[in-house]
DNA sequence: CGCAGTCTTGAGACAGATCAACTCACGTGG
DNA sequence: CCACGTGAGTTGATCTGTCTCAAGACTGCG
């Protein structure tokens, strides 16, 4: 819908790009270079408030880089000319370093949209001049294109499940993943809070919103999640819900009504 | 099945090297350090030759970045334990930089390996000391960069197709997509030979062998692909399968049996 | 020429989508 | 502070597309 907003002169924007400077890794290289490469990084990086529900479109001239200082978003693409549903690619949190591609050659659709779950603070980067002034900093380019490997690794095995995995799987391996990503927690139990829709999900996973409220049924009969509200979720047996992502089908008895 | 071979001191070898020299972006530093790089690089570069169905197994300690000189491989991943299909991640062609990557931390499965669909002549580069050395030279980092950040871009698009697409739609896709790539068209009619088989096919599209065939039967009856044996196909027009591709659900009239 | 493996075609089963109510949470306004 | 309305979420019934199982036909190889 809306574009960006415009720089604020408020405390968002000098918090975003100190909460950028501090994920730079400066203790890697030599002090005063980096500093240098540091200060020239933020100098062409344009701070941003995004609302809730607000949308960051993509400059159709340039490729950008996105970082996020604080909130969370999602990266959606518009699934065909008219469908109604759109792909959400992946969710990102505070901390994450976004690329938001223009379009690739030869792929007239795929104008990707970043939109906030929660009010966003970001910090806006061309992609080519960042790259530019990243080069003098091996520790920064490393860190960048480290960042972009393993997104690409993610994005792979994310387009592993959803080639060959049941709805069940697929919400397994979600909740798994935001358990890690949102609340640090690999193991055991755990408790957050989900800033996304049940439609996003859907979106994410390719399901539809009655499949995934129905996984979430049938995951809570079986005693491995509860929830609360619309947000709030426990996970009791992560492990447990890390044996059901990992498998091609469901467990019997995990899917079926018993 | 085999592990990588040995290199041999054929012809293989050496042209493979001369290939990946060929692609660096030369001209777009300064001579003479570039030429540096460049044997730098190809001194790391460990060549290889694949046969028919061959396996390069990752390195458990270390990413690789794997540069085909020759033939054209996919990239597959173990689905799950015990599953039988391996979920095919991508295609690969002569000219292609993978990143194959050992194992994402907290990814317990995830060993990718590259497979030859042909005949493949390659080159092997540890990416760490990849990386190190094409720091040196601004014009190669920014082409590995850009490689890998449009080896996301694509994935994300391929994901995007996974969630909600129909089977039609995902082969139409995939035809156009191998047009492009093996046959370098964008519209209209051409011909090619695909290198890899139905399961292949289907295990990177999600689909079952059987819906391959039955979904290219369905493009065949509509007058839109012809085959010939088991590789060799006509598309005749390129504009309406990529119609087809784009949509979420299926044209009336080329799904049904009209 | 014959075999083995790939591909095609068919019939039936099932997971998930779709359509349709209904319930509930959350924010708003009285 | 609580009633209220809107939109999100849940649940149910049905339908459709794709998988599964099972033959059969063809290709390409030895």
């Amino acid at each position: 819908m809306a574009t960006i907003s415009p720089p604020q002169p408020d405390t968002g924007p000098d918090t975003a790009i100190a909460a950028f400077r501090a994920a730079l890794p400066l203790d890697a290289g030599s002090g005063s270079g980096d500093a240098l490469i540091a200060d020239r990084l933020c100098a062409i990086g344009r701070p941003a408030h995004l609302a809730k529900g607000e949308a960051l479109l993509p400059d159709p001239r340039e490729d950008r880089l996105v970082f996020i200082a604080a909130g969370c978003a999602k990266l959606v693409a518009p699934s065909g000319q008219n469908a109604p549903v759109n792909q959400v690619l992946a969710f990102h949190f505070a901390g994450d370093l976004v690329s938001v591609q223009r379009r690739s050659p030869g792929e007239p659709r795929g104008d990707f949209r970043l939109i906030a779950l929660s009010p966003c603070e970001v910090v806006i980067f061309p992609a080519d001049r960042f790259l530019d002034i990243a080069q003098g900093d091996p520790a920064v380019l490393r860190a960048v294109l480290t960042r972009s490997l393993q997104a690409l690794h993610r994005s792979r095995t994310r387009m592993m499940q959803m080639g060959h995995k049941s709805a069940g799987a697929r919400i397994a391996d979600f909740l798994v993943s935001m358990a890690e990503r949102l609340a640090d927690c690999t193991a055991g139990a755990c408790a957050f809070s989900l800033p996304m829709s049940r439609r996003d999900i859907g979106d994410s996973l390719g399901l539809t919103i009655e499949t995934v409220s129905r996984q979430l049924t049938e995951l809570r009969d079986a005693g491995l999640v509860c929830t609360e509200g619309r947000s709030k979720v426990w996970l009791s047996d992560i492990a447990t819900l890390a044996r059901i992502a990992g498998r091609t089908h469901c467990q019997p008895g995990l899917t079926s009504k018993n």
